[in-house]
Order: structure tokens, then sequence, then C-alpha cells
DNA sequence: TCTTCAATTTAGAATAATTCCAATTACAAC
DNA sequence: GTTGTAATTGGAATTATTCTAAATTGAAGA
């Protein structure tokens, strides 16, 4: 990511930030450029080490305060796989997981619109979906 | 369930615990006889308090380990929405879940071979499944 | 610019689910 | 019966996460 598209990034999420009268404070937007510029899936611990390497004195407690304040701005996205820590997901396009028994490696499987209807339409009449969370587990 | 029915599961459990070369115990038997008489989603605590009322002594401990024995077997499933504790269930049939945000009810959906096959067609050559999970949440 | 004040951050304590551990207990095989 | 291994038990330990109370920050108004 170069500095322009980044500062575009900031930018945006001081914007949602303010919409829902949040501060746009370094810690969050630490945090948010740290989980966009590797698309992975990080718990609350690595993400802590990463964003460390830019704010060294940040603390676990506000590494979970600003996580929890970006899924709230749907800026990102939880992903829990059993009882794993949780982990969390830039990636805000409709996809299911894939982890790898093996690896513990996980996969973004991007679903289509058609594969969200499919899906949808498992649903008996009267269940309304506001969110789904589909997760496979095998080997790659 | 009748007694017929009852002495009918524990042999098959006690079966399927001899081939895996695991004693039939008790608490096993009583663990597994407790999920099936009511087929809903109780947690370990849950499972616990309801076990106790036949077997007053058995600890917490001993809950988890039969039902992760019980797992193993694939005698029983894990169910884990969020970060909530882990609920066992007995529905072994391919079925997705429905959490309901306002009561925390967990219902059971069940899954045709179609619906079954339709998500697996979403995984990519190379992405072999040993398992999924699909938990929907929202309101009935 | 200075003050004010609520939002945020921080370190560490607290919580909750689960696992671990070491000491019994219970069986099954000899 | 004895023996040996598996299972159970209570309590301690672990781990992820949340809570708490004090310190810090930064925007808005005086």
């Amino acid at each position: 990511m170069n500095r322009l598209e980044t500062e575009a990034l900031k930018k945006d999420l001081d914007h949602k930030l303010l919409k829902k009268g949040l501060r746009p404070t370094k810690q969050r937007s630490c945090v948010y450029e740290t989980l966009l510029s590797k698309k992975d899936h990080p718990t609350a611990d690595e993400i802590l080490l990463r964003v460390r390497k830019k704010l060294p004195s940040i603390s676990l407690a506000t590494v979970y305060n600003c996580l929890e304040t970006l899924v709230e701005c749907a800026l990102i996205r939880q992903v829990n796989v059993d009882r794993s820590p949780t982990r969390y997901c830039p990636n805000l396009t409709p996809h299911a997981h894939f982890m790898c028994s093996n690896s513990g490696n996980i996969y973004d499987l991007n679903l289509s619109k058609k594969d969200v209807s499919k899906l949808k339409s498992i649903l008996p009449s009267g269940f309304i979906a506001e969110d789904f969370n589909l997760t496979f587990s095998g080997t790659t």
C-alpha cells in the first residue's frame, strides 16, 4: 500500500468514526491500517505485535477496544472457528472460510451473489438472518 | 424415550466405545442419554446440572471428558457460535444452525442432500472439506 | 490561548470456559 | 484375588477476553 492509498483509507476511517460520534485516534487508524496491509486473519495478540512496530506503547486492551470499534463500524469482521481465539478479517465482501487442519491457515472463499442467495434459501419461512457464518475445515 | 430404546442406545454406545478401546462407564452413558433425552443444545454446565439428577457426584471435568469422547466417537457434535460457551448437539443428520439474537435459542435447520452438495460446490478445486459449519443469526 | 470535559487509552485485576494434574477409584484380564 | 491401565475427581492452572479506575488526550467553548 502506498502513502496515498493509506491516507485515503485513513480519511475514510476518520469519516466513519465521526459519523458515529467517535474520535479518530492514532491507535484506531494504526490498527485499521495494520489489518489492511496484510490480508490474513490475525488474532488480537498478533495484531498487538504488528501494531507495536508503529506504536510501541499501545496496550492489548486498546487493541481489543479498537477492534471492537472497527467491527461496529463494519470496517472489519470477526472470524470465529471453534474455540480458537477470535480472528479479524479486513475482507468485507461476502465470503466463507476454509481452515486447513494441517497448517491452521484460514482462506477466504469468495461467494457470488448466487451462492449467497442459495445459502439464504436454506432458511425456512419466518427465519430472518442478519448474518451468516460458513466455515469449512479440511485439507488443501 | 422408553426403557427399551434407552437400553438399545446404551448398547450402541458401549459397542462404539469398545471398538475404540474405550471403557463403557456409567458416566459416559449417562451423559449420552441425557443429551438424547432432550434434543436441544445445552452447554457443559447445563449438562452437568441435568446429569447430576442421576449421578449427583459427577464432576464437571468428567462431563467435559465424556463429551469429548462422545464427539470423538461421532455420537454427538459440538456447536460453536461466536465466543459463547460450546454447545452439544445430538442431531447427527446434516444441518445448519440458526441462533435467535433475541432469545438465544438455537434451531436446527435440516439440510437436504442437494443443500449439502450446493454447499460443497463453493469449494475451489484442491480444497477438501472434512466438515463444515453453517450458522445463521437473526430473528424468528 | 486557556479551561473544561467527555472520550480514549492504559495497566493490571477480574472473569469465564476449558484444560491440566495428581491422587483415587474402578474394572477387565490374567 | 492381584495387577495394571483407564477413568473419574477436585482443585489448580491456563487462556482469551472484559472490566476498572486512573491518567491522557484533544476538541469545543470561554
